[in-house]
DNA sequence: AGGATAACCAAGCAAGCGCTAGTGTAATAG
DNA sequence: CTATTACACTAGCGCTTGCTTGGTTATCCT
């Protein structure tokens, strides 16, 4: 068996195991059921990944660090006054969870699955993320451009934005970053008429 | 086997299968494990229900049906101006959520698992539960206490909410109370010097 | 007392589960 | 040319799953 490689066999095994893991659920999902999506045989799926767990590792790997990509590089470009950098972050995060979508909803509903070591490794990934939002958040209650505890509201945005994927559609009118737009608009106090 | 009816037995039981749920997630509690914690045999359980997506159902159906009297009864003693009922309906979201917090947390992560007629029964529950807040949203919208489109808006405040059950620890220093003032204070824009 | 009914149990079936063992084969490296 | 490696296959083991069956006990109503 492989031990932890990135050949690219193995990602593209690892994007078809977060799309069934997305539809059917990690535990509905059989081994016999990933083989046959990915056009082998249940035996088979063992010489690439040690077991079910290390699949699920995987996907959540994939995003996990797609994500701190994105935030990254968003928060390089974006200009550095307190409004910008919220609105880049909120975005990149937006766009992230649904280019994909299949590994961070894995990520964030299949999270308890994993056995405590992957837990403890990929923990230390998403609170590098996490740890991005901070920043920002601390720097726009800095600013006096949103107001609150600084605990509080950063889960409240970030919920609101997780929860997205279970009703956000897409094909609809409404792109992501209309989104991430609308969102920071509710949380700043309106701008005054001086202001237009 | 028993249909439909609401014995205290099966309150009972009902309860027990929820903190299971919660605990374990739906597909990976055996009935063996749900008639352990009920104190009978695995056997025994199929007199009070037929098939286990029924327990999972009755779950459902009990902590909707609380979140929709506690929010009426909540609307109803509220006073008539929009930012009190827009308080109220938070409070009353944040309260339900977490003294029946076993059966939301099912209602919200194991959705998936209900078969297509126990979901079409119990998404006139939700639709009911929904539309309270609906208006609730529209009146605020209305009268300019928030701003923002009315499903979006809708769809982030649910969501913040809702998303508390990954974090919300209520041994912590804050109330549910707390969090729901904290949340409306955040959307609704700051008030002037002028209004204290 | 007697009959119904609700609640339970012991035993186990058929199906499906994750995973392993052993083998075959084509490509690659020394 | 030979040895190694990567990848796939067949076959099935040992176990757990949801659920059924047939029968027993406790409770209640008349």
């Amino acid at each position: 068996m492989n031990v932890m490689n990135a050949s690219p066999r193995r990602k593209e095994l690892t994007r078809l195991a977060a799309q069934l893991f997305v539809q059917e659920g990690f535990d509905k999902t059989t081994v016999r059921m990933l083989a046959q999506e990915m056009g082998i045989k249940s035996g088979s799926l063992f010489h690439h990944f040690k077991d079910k767990q290390e699949i699920l590792a995987a996907v959540i790997e994939e995003g996990t660090h797609n994500a701190l990509r994105i935030a990254r590089r968003a928060l390089e470009s974006s200009p550095a006054d307190p409004e910008a950098r919220l609105r880049a972050m909120a975005r990149a995060h937006l766009e992230t969870l649904f280019t994909d979508r299949n590994a961070h909803v894995v990520a964030l509903f299949e999270w308890r699955r994993l056995d405590d070591e992957a837990k403890a490794h990929l923990s230390h990934l998403r609170d590098a993320y996490e740890a991005l939002w901070v920043d920002v958040i601390d720097t726009a209650l800095e600013a006096g451009l949103i107001h609150g505890d600084r605990f509080l509201v950063s889960r409240f945005v970030l919920g609101a934005l997780n929860w997205t994927v279970r009703w956000y559609d897409p094909a609809g009118p409404r792109t992501p970053d209309d989104l991430a737009d609308e969102l920071v608009a509710m949380i700043i106090p309106v701008k005054r008429e001086s202001d237009l």
